[in-house]
DNA sequence: CAAAACCGTTGACTACACTCCATGGTTTTA
DNA sequence: TAAAACCATGGAGTGTAGTCAACGGTTTTG
């Protein structure tokens, strides 16, 4: 699909979509058939896209996410991918930890404000 | 206590602590009995830096933490708290399931190394 | 077939959250 | 008491993740 469409479909702006693309985090091929410069992104980026903005929530860096997606796509870097996925994902756990936490305590403002509105 | 011992006991710099003050995350009061230009930073101040860095991990910016602490200390702001606070605990469980889905991908990813190393 | 809508490229710009440096003063310590 | 360690202030600089504007070309649409 073409990049408009893409965007649309993702939520994010041509421009991020992009920004992507030039990091490395995702791609696509030229137009089959027409000889514009058009590009045309793989259905299978839209998962991608989505899966870029779930890792961002967990504290991913875009450049941790590079490494991620390079490593699922085969190009094993000159780096310990298990190391680096194993210490990760213990960060992103203490990262969900500690949200939790303060959720608990967004969470006991608003019923303090429930009972008692501004006490 | 002074700026060096909180900085240790919290683990931030004394620049990023600075910092924060200078963003009304916090305060300190001139350091008693005494005629330097020291600033002396109450116990508490360390819970709050506990506290902002967990709500950075739940995906809060600066401003909002500030919104919400000027809440807590009761300068009532001119701004509805309640819907600000309800807004806010809804966006940090969407991004609190959103990290707990990459986590899953992670876990399997790393999983699937540990069956079949790079496969 | 013309206007509107879309596309790619380049490069400058922005917001956020720090981080560093220089200067000069104050405490602590050996 | 001198050196080392600490402190405050001001301002400049950094990295990350976008965002915007300008240009000229291509498609789509009424």
């Amino acid at each position: 699909m073409r990049i408009g469409k893409l965007a649309k479909l993702s939520g994010l702006s041509r421009d991020t979509i992009r920004f992507y693309e030039r990091e490395g985090l995702i791609a696509s091929v030229p137009e089959e058939g027409s000889s514009n410069s058009y590009r045309d992104y793989p259905e299978d980026v839209l998962e991608r896209l989505d899966v870029i903005g779930k890792a961002q929530d967990a504290g991913f860096s875009l450049a941790d996410i590079k490494k991620l997606t390079g490593f699922w796509d085969g190009q094993n870097q000159d780096f310990d991918g298990e190391l680096f996925l194993d210490e990760k994902a213990e960060e992103v756990r203490k990262n969900i930890e500690r949200a939790q936490a303060f959720l608990e305590m967004l969470e006991a403002t608003i019923a303090s404000l429930k009972v008692d509105p501004r006490g």
